[in-house]
DNA sequence: TTCCGGTCCA
DNA sequence: TGGACGGGAA
């Protein structure tokens, strides 16, 4: 059995159970990007609230919100927690998409996804896998999220040890998945969807999991 | 009390 | 490698 087969068998087994996850609900790419920052952590809950925050306030343009003075900024994220921190790393990042594309994010899709990788990575509070989201889910490019739930899953499944890093993880399925954002995006989210409706860190339930009976 | 759609720094 | 950052829900 070939990896690119057990690993369609179990994006198929999801598939069938939960339907295509309706994953990053978001009016714009741009606002994929503020959201990314803003989960670090952090249950999509409070993500919402933040983002209404900010909406309100008409600050889901790029401009608006690059404009906010910080203690503003951190007033209207503060449902979505370590808000101080997360105001800064929103700074960060927006002086970046500022910097290179001028908050055209259509500029940045056309580019060298590596390239653009490695840049994000640079801007500090913007580790791998919010720089992954922003690039699959903002961007659509074909590059895999890896999270807590995915390598959880995995090395309960005795697919990677459970020391396996970030990079490691992602190579796992980049080296045999085809290259299709949405694709990619789908099997993150479901993972995420098993990850925390049954591959929870206490009580697993596998006996219900729809990843149950790849189970050695 | 635990856990979340992590990352940085000492 | 461990602690800090933090609100909100279960």
């Amino acid at each position: 059995m070939q990896r690119r087969d057990v690993l369609l068998g179990y994006y198929q087994a999801m598939l069938s159970a939960n339907g295509p996850r309706n994953w990053w609900p978001a009016k714009t790419p741009f606002e994929v990007c503020v959201g990314a920052v803003l989960t670090q952590n952090t249950a999509w809950k409070g993500v919402e609230k933040a983002l209404s925050n900010l909406e309100q306030a008409g600050a889901l343009d790029p401009h608006t919100i690059h404009a906010l003075s910080l203690p503003e900024l951190e007033r209207l994220i503060h449902p979505a927690g370590f808000f101080r921190l997360k105001a800064r790393r929103l700074r960060n990042l927006l002086d970046y998409l500022s910097a290179s594309c001028d908050f055209d994010l259509g500029l940045l899709a056309d580019r060298d996804m590596t390239d653009v990788r490695g840049e994000l990575l640079e801007v500090s509070g913007i580790g791998p896998e919010t720089a992954d989201s922003i690039l699959c889910y903002a961007l659509q490019m074909p590059s895999f999220v890896v999270d807590a739930y995915t390598r959880r899953i995995l090395s309960r499944h005795g697919l990677l040890p459970e020391d396996a890093d970030y990079e490691e993880t992602r190579d796992f399925f980049m080296d045999v998945l085809d290259p299709d954002p949405a694709f990619l995006g789908d099997f993150h989210a479901q993972l995420v969807g098993v990850g925390n409706q049954y591959c929870k860190t206490r009580n697993q339930l596998c006996h219900t999991c729809p990843l149950g009976s790849f189970l050695s």
